[in-house]
DNA sequence: CTGTTAGCGCCTTCAT
DNA sequence: ATGAAGGCGCTAACAG
């Protein structure tokens, strides 16, 4: 800048004018010389020096749990579409799903000035979350795909409980009568712990039953075991496995024997999930999913942030809830 | 910072002192007051502001064509992976396919003052990109799963040649005597053109025969006709589809009906594609693929850059290639 | 062992 | 219509 004003021959605060769109009261010859020298030397003003002045940085900071899985992706191509038309920039980190990494990322971000923060908590950590937020100065947070409880900063989750109910009253119509509904360790995660309650409320009041089944990603061979067991169990009835998420989709679907999807020999066993719509109808013969639309859950998320951000909005804290869309395809049908 | 000087009765230099571990002249009682004050302050020092001063800001920028390709976060994910371990933040914009998005990204990126670049190019911009790395100051940049010709800096990409012929040997075992390759335009992006090439070049010297087959992504139903045509051609002669990533093999699949896939009308059609193996063993009945691993090529990407960009490493460009692994599933076996 | 000073690149009053 | 000066939070000589 220093040196683009030595070039005019005028000061850096004109140029810091210009810069600024302040022409009103500037020469038109100054006007036009700067511009030439602005292009000439290829000046870039510094994002960095005019953060440290301003009270904000222009970026906005992201901690998701396994930036790896594609819903993740689809969350941050959401949050960058509209950062992107604001001119923000994304700083981006992953905990790998452990709380101390997801507390230290959020850390570091604050570090590195962010205005705002969005959060795809990895769960357990709601009490540290909601210490921060409560804490004068703070800046504001939103909760991705989690709900945080009491509400304390503005969430953006899937109509869970609604979604879940119309996977099993489309299952019921089906006429499925037994529904397991696949899931990992809840661990905090209000989206698992949600969904799960869904289930077990749905069977209260109505004549389909069914059982929570819990399994870690990281043994597919129990989880075969315990589907082989609930299989043999029922015999001939219709069964359907329900699974919390892509990765548990996956490993339902591994863990099964081809043949017992599709041909002749295919077992009364029906399969479903929460999953991308893109993804479930390439699975096995097509499975029927709720897709959860993380796209406009990013965006929803990201439109919150900027408006306490940088618009200067206030209200209270609200959840808002993106509905799932039901994606039928063969595997749910006989 | 001011604050926490004035708090423990010394300068700001001292504060400073402390912050970097320079305790070797400093009396252990200031230095234990000084941990008092910081630790009740709850002070942390502003990353930017000490990034004013320094000549490095410690974050990297990454822009990918696409992020919501499940692709692309395995790649940012190796790239965090990398980045996080040295305490480099994560500058990330996605270009959304478009080029002249991918500059004004990797100009904003700039702006935020970043480090060094990692670009996952959309194509057709190699001459912009060479400009850039040639201009004198620039900082350091690697190309992720992309070539630039000439090489004018370093590039992580797939064993693409040789991948591909690991792939047609294996379909030549298996007694496919026709491969279509099924690929979306080239449009300028080298690792669809290197790939292109390598199956043609295999074909010119051995008895197996093919295609290239171009398609758009945004029309199934013309993909669905080629490869009809194509299928009626062939009538019980072994053919295979051989796809270029994991978009287009999902479009080939759903180009075809399910019956030609399994089944006893399965028709004499095999499938294969570079793709991720977690993908593509769940897709269909299981599909044949080649595993570019990029959350290695990720990781390796960031370690190139990190130590040009830390490092003083002022070594040639290179070009590191990943192999790629065959993953085997039903898809191509009869 | 610690403080003073100057300055990174920019913005913002207050003058002129 | 334009400048000068001070300061954002921190670092790096150079003193003492």
């Amino acid at each position: 800048m220093g040196d683009v004003a030595a070039a005019v021959g005028v000061s850096k605060t004109t140029i810091s004018r210009y810069l600024h769109g302040e022409f009103d009261c500037m020469s038109e010859e100054t006007r036009a010389r700067i511009e030439q020298v602005i292009a000439d030397l290829d000046y870039r003003p510094n994002k960095i020096a005019q953060g440290l002045k301003a009270t904000y940085s222009r970026m906005i900071g992201v901690t998701v749990a396994d930036i790896g899985n594609p819903f993740s992706s689809m969350l941050l191509k959401g949050i960058h579409q509209e950062c992107h038309a604001r001119d923000i920039q994304l700083l981006v980190s992953e905990s790998n799903n452990a709380i101390d990494l997801e507390r230290s990322n959020i850390e570091s971000l604050l570090d590195a000035q962010v205005d705002g923060l969005i959060v795809n908590t990895v769960g357990n950590n709601d009490a540290w979350l909601a210490d921060y937020c409560a804490k004068e100065g703070s800046r504001p947070v939103v909760m991705l795909d989690r709900a945080i409880d009491p509400i304390v900063c503005d969430c953006v989750v899937t109509d869970n409980r609604h979604a879940t109910f119309t996977m099993l009253d489309y299952l019921a119509e089906q006429g499925f009568a037994y529904v397991a509904y696949v899931s990992p360790p809840m661990r905090g995660i209000s989206t698992r712990r949600i969904r799960r309650d869904a289930v077990l409320s749905y069977m209260q009041d109505r004549p389909m039953r069914g059982e929570i089944l819990e399994f870690e990603y990281g043994q597919p061979a129990q989880l075969a075991a315990s589907l082989k067991a609930l299989i043999d169990r029922h015999g001939k009835e219709r069964l359907c496995l329900f699974a919390n998420n892509e990765s548990t989709m996956s490993a339902v679907v591994q863990a099964l024997p081809h043949a017992a999807c599709c041909g002749p020999e295919r077992l009364p066993v029906g399969i479903c999930s929460f999953a991308s719509e893109e993804w479930a109808k390439c699975t096995r013969s097509g499975i029927t999913c709720l897709d959860q639309r993380p796209v406009v859950m990013g965006r929803e998320a990201a439109g919150m942030l900027l408006a306490r951000t940088y618009d200067g909005y206030t209200g209270e804290a609200t959840v808002k809830e993106i509905p799932a869309t039901l994606c039928v395809y063969p595997s749910t049908s006989f």
